[in-house]
DNA sequence: ACAGTGACAACAT
DNA sequence: TATGTTGCCACTG
C-alpha cells in the first residue's frame, strides 16, 4: 500500500494518460472525475510534482500538456525561444492553440470517462 | 499540528 | 473582456 494522500496524485495521472493525442481536458474536470469537485487546484499541483518524477523508469509518463483551465487556456508561462512550450506541443498533436494562448473548446475538448472506466482509474489503472 | 503554497474555478465588479 | 476576490484541496516543511 502507499500513503493515502499521495494515491490522489496517482488518480490524477492515470485520468491524464486517458486522455488522447489531439484532445484537451481541464483541471477541474479531471478533479470531477475523481469524485473531488472542488479539487480543480489540488490538480494543478498533482501535474506540478511531474517535475521530480520523471526520473522513475517504472513511472508511465503522463501527457501533461493536455491539461488547460476551464476557460480552455493554458495556465502555464514556460517560454522557450519566444513561444509556449505547452502551445507547440499541443500544435505537434494538431492542436490549434490562438496567439493568446486559448483553445476551442467546442472542438478540442475531450469527451471523459464513461462510469466504468471511473471505477478502473480509481482502482489504480 | 499548522500555516503556507499553487499549472484552479466561480463569481463580482 | 478584464481584473480582483474568495473558496477549495492535497501536499510540504
Amino acid at each position: 500500500m502507499e500513503k493515502p494522500g499521495a494515491n490522489f496524485y496517482e488518480q490524477v495521472y492515470a485520468v491524464v494518460r486517458r486522455v488522447p493525442r489531439g484532445k484537451v481536458t481541464s483541471y477541474g474536470r479531471i478533479a470531477n472525475i475523481l469524485g473531488h469537485p472542488n479539487a480543480a487546484r489540488a490538480v494543478g499541483y498533482a501535474l506540478n510534482a511531474l517535475k521530480d518524477k520523471p526520473d522513475d523508469p517504472t513511472f508511465a509518463p503522463v501527457p501533461w500538456q493536455r491539461v488547460v483551465n476551464s476557460q480552455g487556456r493554458i495556465s502555464i508561462v514556460n517560454r522557450e525561444h519566444g513561444a509556449n512550450v505547452q502551445a507547440q506541443i499541443l500544435r505537434s498533436e494538431g492542436v490549434v492553440v490562438s496567439e493568446e494562448l486559448k483553445i476551442n473548446l467546442k472542438v478540442y475538448l475531450w469527451e471523459g470517462l464513461n462510469l466504468e472506466e471511473i471505477e478502473e482509474v480509481l482502482r489504480g489503472g
